[in-house]
RNA sequence: GCCGCUAUCGUCUAGGGGACUAGGACGCCGCCCUCUCACGGCGGAAACCGGGGUUCGAAUCCCCGUAGCGGUACCA
């Protein structure tokens, strides 16, 4: 078996492109074949070196993984020029000068649904003789059978008048080639399909199955785009999403089985994907979902893997013990900062937090907090629990008028990590530091 | 316009003639837990696009309509 993930290289991989790439890579692991990753830039305008980096930096991040490749379709003219030689001297393509006023001209004559037939010239663009009788069927693992009758198809251009191949010309040429046997890519390549399979069948070359793959939309049920945000992999990154819990989300935005799992493992996915399952209608991209995937992924991870990965997000280091008392609260690798940063940067300034906790009851009760932990034997999460709680109750108060204050104190704002874990991190020194700055009414 | 594809809670989906009082997950609402924010637990509201068939029986099959999407380039 073998798969292809063939993207064009116009810019940062959306998406959808990483759902294909990732639906390839499920395939070809699961029945032990390869993938091939062929790059599609026979649009010398936007292939640039950069845009094919961005997909391979993407793909990379992702963790999919390929066998072989990248090959660019751009240095396969050579192959391309001869397999169209080919097809124009057996008559299976032939040159035609006729423009797209000229086809508009013969559907005007014989009815719109009429497929366009040219005359063969000397000179023009070439164009490959579709037959006038019968259709061409696509078989397809996710659709089932979709009947093209050729008598609606147009003869399509294959290639340019300067000979230079035209994209379901180089597909068919480069899937037969690379020994492909299932192609699964996105909806928008069945229409298609009929021509790359004329193509083959021309060359007179064994067909591949098909996957057509329903395509993402945005959160509004539009096609996705910029607008929506987090729209490539490149950004879903940035916003602290992990690679793992993108390919489950991906994995189940189109596809599903009878079991009602919803945290998959890649490794589960692996075992448990099939292509044929695939759900024939488009879905929506929305990121709440991801985003409570994240968390739960996150959740698992081992204190010292999650600290790496806020430190590679963050640039900053020794976060293990913050990513320890963290780790419950947050959902994705950016939510870390604003919730943990004042730990170590030192309490942000929130006015409204300081007018709320922070006037005479709170003062008061911070400073009988103060003294206790001034007093306290050993700084441990335990210890510091037990002391404040007694605090609590010799003032016969609610728990958080003594919290409170504290987290005011220590943090600058009403929302952070635990307050015990949160004081135990500080350490006693640095903990009675800026409660003593909070007392004196500093800006911190 | 033409050629196609698709249609189950707001969203992702399970369902492939009777097991459907239509299941799960996210989100939403309520309650519980609780030092904030979360996590977690419990409960709730929420869907078969419409109309015709076929059948003893239809979310499941067929047709029509409607809507959405894709293709319709000497783009990919």
């Amino acid at each position: 078996m073998r798969v292809r993930f063939a993207p064009s290289p116009t810019g940062a991989l959306h998406i959808g492109g990483a759902r294909t790439a990732l639906y390839n890579w499920l395939v070809a692991r699961h029945g032990g074949g390869t993938l091939v990753l062929r790059i599609e830039d026979t649009d010398r305008e936007r292939s640039t070196p950069e845009n094919v980096e961005q997909i391979l930096d993407a793909l990379r991040w992702l963790e999919l993984d390929w066998g072989e490749g990248p090959v660019l379709q751009s240095e396969r003219a050579q192959r391309h020029a001869e397999v169209l030689e080919r097809l124009l001297a057996d008559g299976h393509a032939y040159r035609s000068s006729a423009t797209a006023e000229d086809v508009k001209a013969f559907k005007a004559r014989h009815g719109a649904q009429r497929g366009f037939r040219g005359e063969p010239e000397a000179e023009g663009a070439v164009r490959l003789r579709v037959p006038e009788e019968g259709a061409t069927v696509v078989r397809d693992l996710v659709r089932g059978e979709t009947r093209f009758a050729h008598e609606h198809l147009d003869d399509p251009v294959i290639a340019r008048a300067d000979a230079s191949v035209l994209y379901n010309f180089a597909v068919a040429v480069d899937d037969l080639d690379a020994g492909i046997t299932h192609v699964i890519r996105g909806e928008d390549h069945l229409s298609n399909t009929p021509k790359q399979l004329l193509v083959l069948e021309a060359l007179g070359a064994r067909q591949p199955q098909y996957a057509h793959l329903p395509l993402l939309h945005g959160p509004d049920g539009k096609k996705l785009s910029k607008r929506h945000g987090a729209a490539s992999v490149q950004e879903l990154r940035d916003a602290g999403f992990l690679p793992e819990a993108v390919r489950n989300y991906l994995a189940l935005l189109g596809w599903g089985d009878a079991d009602d799992e919803t945290i998959i493992p890649t490794e589960e996915l692996v075992r448990r994907f099939d292509v044929a399952r695939v759900s024939r209608n488009p879905a929506r991209f929305e990121l709440d979902k991801l985003r409570w995937m994240n968390g739960r992924y996150m959740r698992e991870l081992a204190v010292d893997d999650l600290a790496a990965r806020l430190e590679a997000h963050t640039g900053r280091e020794s976060l293990g013990p913050i990513a320890a008392i963290a780790q419950e609260k947050i959902q994705t690798l950016a939510d870390f900062w604003p919730l943990a940063g004042p730990l170590v940067d030192g309490p942000v300034d929130d006015a409204a937090a300081r007018e709320r906790w922070l006037r005479e009851e709170g003062r008061e009760a911070l400073a009988a907090a103060r003294e206790a932990l001034a007093e306290l034997e050993g700084f441990s999460v335990e210890s510091i629990d037990a002391a404040l709680r007694r605090v609590v109750e010799s003032r016969a108060a609610k728990p958080k008028q003594v919290f409170q204050p504290l987290r005011v104190a220590i943090a600058g704002t009403t929302v952070s990590p635990g307050i015990f874990e949160s004081l135990a991190v500080l350490g006693r020194e640095e903990a009675l530091a800026r409660i003593d700055g909070a007392l004196a009414g500093a800006p911190a």
